[in-house]
DNA sequence: AAGTGGTCTAGACCACGCG
DNA sequence: GCGTGGTCTAGACCACTTC
């Protein structure tokens, strides 16, 4: 990555590692702006900056008058920056050995949820297919997806078997760019009991999505159901 | 609010009522940096800010080099502004009919989460509390919650039926600045049935959270339980 | 080549907490 | 009154897209 030479972006990956390792312990107060600034070569602005992203990923507050200071929950924090968390299942799960079992592979007329959000009609065709995906040979969760033919065409069983997303961002000169959620607990249906290798009376964890393209285009519609013993979601909220 | 007078909150908030009006359509480009700057009175700078608020909340996107968009998923967006969301049940449900049945009430030692969450002694002493809290009268969720009775002191059983948020603000000077936020998808138990009037296969959705102060300590451990048919979240994911 | 948004600076002034 | 972080500006240069 050449974000890596953004001198915010430094800053705010220095600062966050030395938080995370204990250089700065717990309240402890952070050197000013005005000293991270020279000790960094950069404006007070810049520095700001790299500090208001510590703030927004809750391992930092700052106090108007008073100063900057490590948050207790900082020891708890997730182990990737919350705005460089990756897209799509394959990405969050890095590392590990992911696989995935297709349900349904077909191409169809969008259902009626897929033309709401992505703006369709109903005569337009799209990809629609489910699978399941495991790390390492468990279950994880099931993907109910919709992806019109005509944003991204060319897609083949195979490359459901690893990452759309991968394939999309390889095969493509397209760029994912963001993602609308929708979270929600449900009842597991009885193909999520079998495939997930769960109980009846066991929940499941609905993500309702939609996905953008970087020129804004939506490109995907997905319903996304985890085992509920394998999801959880980090969220902090700060006062304006 | 004085917040109000703040200029990039102010264009903020002008752009972000003419896009969820339609003012602008979606998909339509915005005017350019340079020209609402000179619309609003503002630097170029200044008007980046704003419009980087509407990029974190999912309502436009911006392309270098072209311009800046409004998004598709604008006409569904959430009423309130992401970076605005009130803190607490009361907050969130303002100008609906909120009431709540006390569970549980105690003076006890902390549990073994709520001292590890809020960095306590096994010998200090926490307000324990549940309730189970009602929008016209529908049950919605039932709060597990504990509080450091030296940091907050002076809980008494009728503050409990109001919003312990507002007491906390209106009795004593503290603000409350942020609140750190794990969610999963969990089955309900034996009392969320009977007090929330649902079946034992239905689930919950689990909020567990840490609340904290503006001089950033935390000051409430807590554990609640949705009807999972009355608690979706909104989440925005952007790409760096 | 022209024009967009992204980064960065130096400097100013303000709001706030504290002594 | 002092020092903190918050806001805002004018201007520079860069990265990127489009023509």
């Amino acid at each position: 990555m050449r974000d890596n030479s953004l001198k915010y972006k430094i800053i705010f990956n220095d600062l966050r590692n030395k938080i995370i390792t204990g250089y700065y312990e717990i309240n402890q107060q952070l050197p000013l702006e005005k000293e991270l600034g020279a000790f960094y070569c950069a404006s007070r602005i810049t520095v700001k900056k790299a500090m208001d992203l510590l703030v927004n990923d809750g391992l930092i507050i700052k106090r108007r008058g008073v100063g900057s200071f490590v948050k207790g929950a900082a020891s708890r924090v997730a182990s990737a920056p919350a705005a460089m968390k990756p897209f799509g299942f394959t990405a969050a799960h890095q590392g590990q050995a992911v696989s995935s079992a297709l349900i349904e592979f077909t191409v169809a007329h969008p259902q009626p949820e897929t033309i709401k959000n992505l703006y369709l009609e109903a005569t337009d065709f799209v990809y629609h297919f489910s699978r399941v995906r495991y790390i390492d040979k468990q279950p994880w969760c099931i993907e109910y997806t919709e992806i019109p033919i005509n944003i991204i065409p060319g897609i083949r069983i195979d490359n459901l078997m690893d990452s759309i997303y991968q394939y999309i961002e390889v095969e493509t000169h397209l760029r994912i760019q963001s993602q609308h959620q929708v979270i929600r607990a449900r009842r597991a249906n009885e193909l999520e009991v079998q495939t997930l290798g769960i109980a009846i009376v066991d929940p499941v964890m609905e993500i309702e999505q939609v996905t953008y393209l970087d020129n804004g285009q939506a490109f995907e519609y997905s319903i996304i159901h985890y085992r509920h013993d394998r999801y959880e979601l980090q969220n902090v909220n700060i006062n304006s």
